[in-house]
DNA sequence: GCTTTGTATTTTGTATACAGTCTACCAGTT
DNA sequence: AACTGGTAGACTGTATACAAAATACAAAGC
């Protein structure tokens, strides 16, 4: 294990992006640089660095002399994302299946493993958080196509919120579990074209889901 | 017209942008920050936060305490940026073309005129830059997709350089012309499958040649 | 009363100054 | 000669201070 030396800004980067996808900070809400660089006892440009990164992100919107707001996403914008993912997602798998070994298949196999068991437990918001994606990832590995991978990892971090709050409201999603079981046999057997379009209904089935929700408040209001 | 004020940031990325783009500053070679403030004749904030914007695009590395490079793009990372930009300007023009009017058509079709007159005159540069995205972009105004739209951009931004080298190097890409034309009408006529595959096509070959010229050009050294 | 103009206040943008980190080089040791 | 430890210089990271822009609000004109 390397020990690592974080800048300040990185610090603070992590720290409001945090608030930002926990709901602590709401979407629209401006974040001035003054109030964050004081309650993370810190100069101005450490703050003002960690928003153009998180704006690089999505999830901050940066305006010249006006300064940053929390990025709200609507409902269509949220499609967009997922059907994004769900092609590029593809794309990893494809690329990755062929190049992936028995024991990139036992990690994969740990990780879901890792997230039936959470579910089980009730423990939804770790199973679609950090473990969904961890299993997803493994799948990937074999990929090597860095760029994707990235854009990838940005658009869901970007939309993680709106799905931790699906959770919140709805309890998640039913059929993801015996879903990821599904794509990960279809792999394992090589089956790069059933593979990767049980992958792509798996993130759309959960876009409908999202969309639904978000639809019904944005009615609401 | 509306007058835009910008900020020294946005100067001094536009500055370093450029100088990248065009070769002045080439592939590996680090960014001190204090000789380019004095350059551009600012402080050392505007052009930190110039080189993380760039960070962002992708055209600049930067590590903590060692400094910014211009990013090396190797030979493999050009074939992925073309893929990725052959998938997503597919889905792009998918979703555009049901979508674009009669004006629309007009408009892609201006650009493409300008385009084969500037590649007529031999100014190939022109052609396979600004105006080649314009006309693609003109193809994918209807697809309503910011995100995909923006990422697009942001891979086309990236590799341009290699383009303008290609361009340079091996006189640019002879059938790219015909190829346009017959995307525009494959999309006039509304045969979108048709269409996207002959965009895939378009882009995928420019991908060939320029990967064969790098593959060359590294194994030179 | 409504619009316009001027001013105070808040907030962002940038310059300067200082602190911390990395790198390269050199002396001393084995 | 190879290795360790230490030191100086270069460069980046961050705090502070000041300048410029945006905003809110009050006063003047119609």
């Amino acid at each position: 294990m390397q020990i690592v030396h974080k800048t300040r800004t990185q610090l603070v980067a992590e720290a409001i992006r945090e608030k930002i996808l926990c709901g602590e900070i709401k979407a629209g809400e401006p974040l001035r640089q003054a109030a964050l660089a004081q309650e993370l006892n810190v100069s101005r440009i450490p703050v003002r660095e960690a928003l153009m990164q998180l704006e690089a992100e999505g999830l901050v919107n940066f305006e010249a002399h006006k300064g940053a707001t929390a990025s709200e996403i609507s409902a269509t914008q949220v499609a967009e994302t997922f059907e994004l993912r769900a092609l590029l997602e593809a794309e990893l798998l494809k690329h990755s299946i062929p190049n992936l070994t028995k024991s990139d298949f036992d990690v994969a196999e740990q990780h879901l493993l890792k997230l039936e068991k959470a579910m089980a437990k009730g423990d939804a918001m770790v199973a679609t958080g950090e473990l969904n994606t961890e299993f997803h990832n493994a799948l990937y590995s074999g990929a090597n196509r860095p760029q994707t991978f990235e854009i990838v990892a940005s658009l869901n971090q970007n939309c993680s919120r709106y799905v931790r709050m699906h959770i919140m409201l709805a309890g998640g999603l039913e059929t993801a579990p015996e879903e990821h079981r599904q794509i990960l046999d279809l792999a394992k057997k090589g089956k790069i074209k059933k593979a990767c379009e049980a992958l792509k209904q798996h993130i759309l089935a959960a876009k409908d889901d999202i969309q639904a929700l978000l639809t019904k408040l944005e009615d609401e209001q």
